[in-house]
DNA sequence: CCAAAAGTGTTTCCTATACACCCATGT
DNA sequence: ACATGGGTGTATAGGAAACACTTTTGG
């Protein structure tokens, strides 16, 4: 037992996992396997223990939960709302989390009866506050987006242009021109042709890459002012 | 006494409040009057109570260490690292404030000896990870400066252009051109002149005013796609 | 030959930038 | 009159948006 002067919150992580299966953006979600709201699904997360960062919390939960590992994580907000959980106080750390889900077989472990993939455009009741988490998390994806390359981690290392439009238009929620699209990224620098082509119904694509060393040499070069 | 199963962190505010006197950007800055870091400034804030929000707990804090009340704060970040609090272990929801400085009588209380603007540009050595979390803090304002009129939080209701020039100025920390800058701000079409004017040495300026009702209508235009 | 997808080119429009110039006041 | 800051105008360059066309594969 753990005694202090003062009443302590508890403090969680909690991620909201993005996938792309090449059609939709989907979120990986748990079926939690004890009280409150067992049965319901909800994003993987759990306690932040003493000895650890609240990323390293995350990346913990996720490894345990969902078999996920390796990943890119990202804090966006802390969730604060008194009665968030029924049990006692507890805050929680959103994190923005993105995972190139292709065979990834996921994993439930711990305490998750299963883990499982949802598309953002239909997804299931969800437990505790975690709706809002999501939504919050979508609009802070869809601003980001814009302005970092933060897609490439949904990606294989090489893609096609086509996959990466796809991202874009999912995300947006609108279409955009293929031509334009595929020269703005071009420009942009950091996304560059390899020499592997790929095959499907048409003319064969080229597969591009993202070059990060390009990209953090032109971090600065916004153009507003 | 409070009693738990499990260790609990300590969850606390601290807020980065910005002020404008005209001519440079400033922060607000307490001076413990309490151990650990007795005598060292330090950013306003304090504990979470558990019957209040975060965003609560940040206002009532700089309520009371600093006794300005009544502005505009937004979470930008919380630090969980392992050791930051010699105490014991401390994580802290961090806030970006703004305050109208104009006259506003800072008055030092509760835990505070005394409370003081200090000069971005030249800030005195800080208690626990404050440097890093104002470092931060800076980089979120400089980023978000350019999309969201957060800057008229720390102008009265009506303004000069030159007061907001020199605004942006100070934040990007480089020159802008007055006549563009001009343009650009009544293009956005939410800073909108009012029939006053103000005179001091060469031709009387207007006084213009942030629109809240036509930024709101036009949040959703952005322009990168 | 045709369908399907990849890739390149062109034209237009808008806006950021770099300037020059005029305006209204105090002294 | 002139110094001082406020406000408007213009010309240019570069990127975004709209759209047409060519290329390379499989069937």
């Amino acid at each position: 037992m753990y005694t202090y002067e003062h009443p302590h919150p508890s403090v969680t992580t909690d991620c909201v996992v993005f996938g792309f299966d090449g059609e939709s953006l989907n979120l990986l979600l748990i079926e939690r396997g004890i009280e409150p709201y067992k049965g319901t699904w909800a994003l993987p997360g759990g306690f932040v223990r003493m000895n650890e960062t609240a990323e390293e919390g995350a990346l913990r939960e996720l490894q345990e939960e969902t078999g996920v590992e390796d990943i890119y994580v990202e804090q966006f907000h802390t969730f604060t709302a008194v009665d968030r959980d029924p049990r006692e106080r507890v805050m929680t750390i959103a994190f923005l989390a993105f995972v190139r889900q292709e065979k990834y077989s996921v994993i439930a472990g711990d305490d998750a009866v299963q883990a499982k993939w949802f598309p953002v455009k239909d997804l299931p009741e969800l437990a505790f506050d975690h709706q809002e988490i999501i939504r919050m998390a979508l609009d802070k994806l869809r601003w980001k987006i814009m302005y970092e390359p933060l897609v490439f981690h949904l990606l294989n290392k090489s893609f096609t242009m086509t996959q990466l439009l796809t991202i874009y238009e999912v995300v947006l929620g609108h279409e955009l021109d293929r031509r334009n699209f595929h020269k703005k990224m071009l420009t942009l620098g950091y996304v560059v042709p390899t020499k592997e082509r790929v095959r499907s119904v048409g003319r064969p694509g080229t597969l591009y890459a993202f070059d990060e060393e390009k990209y953090k040499e032109q971090i600065w070069n916004r153009n507003v002012f």
